[in-house]
DNA sequence: CTAAAATCCTGGTGGC
DNA sequence: TGCCACCAGGATTTTA
């Protein structure tokens, strides 16, 4: 599950070797990959196309290429996005694959086929409608206590909607949640002006701890992160919280496995 | 508006 | 050991 931090450490890594390479080909091994254009389309107007800038918004790859496109990479659930040599062969689960004018490959693998690629001139089709970066300046403590004021949802889907804040999933929403001492069903409402600024905080550092670990190592996804010791909550049902004790529940929230201390979150 | 459910997918897991 | 129902979840779409 490639949150803000996994993102971020996967950019980092292809960086040093992607920027001022050239795609000379792309092949499609999966087509509904290709989200836009068409996977035809796409094949033939990579070649070419030289790799400007390699950085991230939210969840999303960004690859910034000559000739005014970007290439978008969302790995939703178990995509990855992998440098190989000159010696390499599709694998199974390997979706889309580039040449790389140094005789390399890049190759997007993705067991589920969730994840999706696109081609755009327009960046704003891909990333016009995401909120805030919880790391940048213009995500404060103030705007976010606003927004919750405003909302009427409970804190959990609300961190998960890409809306509102961008970059958190499932584990860092949980993380984030029990660093704040807040409640995953508590109405965002009803989050007073203090109770922000701690969500606030617990937000950014537990993104800033998950970079600084080189996110997370889970299921499919491995980067070397290192992240997934560090948890107090995800996956960690039956077991007790590292800050009280007391035992960590799991219960479904919007379709998805919430984890929460029942002592330090209060419902309130 | 909010929310819940269905959808897309595969591989790992738990139960028997 | 084998089989299978079920679970995991990001984002979108559909339904209420």
């Amino acid at each position: 599950m490639p949150e803000l931090p996994e993102v971020e450490t996967i950019a980092r890594s292809l960086r040093p070797a992607l920027e001022g390479i050239t795609l000379t080909a792309a092949r499609v091994l999966w087509p509904r990959t290709i989200a836009e254009p068409s996977a035809g389309d796409f094949e033939a107007l990579i070649p070419g196309q030289r790799v400007e800038q390699v950085t991230r918004r939210a969840k999303y790859l960004w690859l910034r290429l000559s000739g005014g496109k970007h290439l978008f990479v969302h790995l939703r659930m178990s995509g990855d996005l992998l440098l190989q040599d000159a010696n390499y062969t599709p694998a199974k689960h390997d979706r889309l694959i580039f040449a790389l004018s140094d005789g390399r490959w890049l190759v997007f693998t993705d067991t589920r086929k969730f994840g999706r690629v696109w081609l755009v001139s327009d960046l704003q089709r891909v990333i016009g409608k995401l909120g805030p970066e919880p790391l940048s300046p213009s995500f404060t403590a103030e705007k976010l206590y606003v927004n919750l004021s405003a909302a009427r949802r409970q804190l959990k889907p609300l961190l998960l909607d890409q809306a509102f804040v961008a970059g958190l999933g499932n584990i860092y929403t949980d993380e984030a949640l029990h660093r704040a001492g807040l409640h995953p069903l508590r109405s965002a409402a009803t989050v007073s002006t203090d109770e922000a600024r701690r969500l606030h905080q617990a937000i950014q550092s537990v993104l800033a701890s998950g970079i600084e670990q080189n996110g997370a190592s889970i299921d499919w996804v491995y980067r070397g992160g290192n992240f997934q010791n560090h948890f107090s909550v995800y996956g960690r049902k039956g077991q007790p919280c590292p800050v009280c004790g007391a035992i960590i529940q799991k219960i479904v929230v919007g379709q998805r496995g919430t984890h929460f201390c029942p002592r330090c979150q209060k419902a309130g």
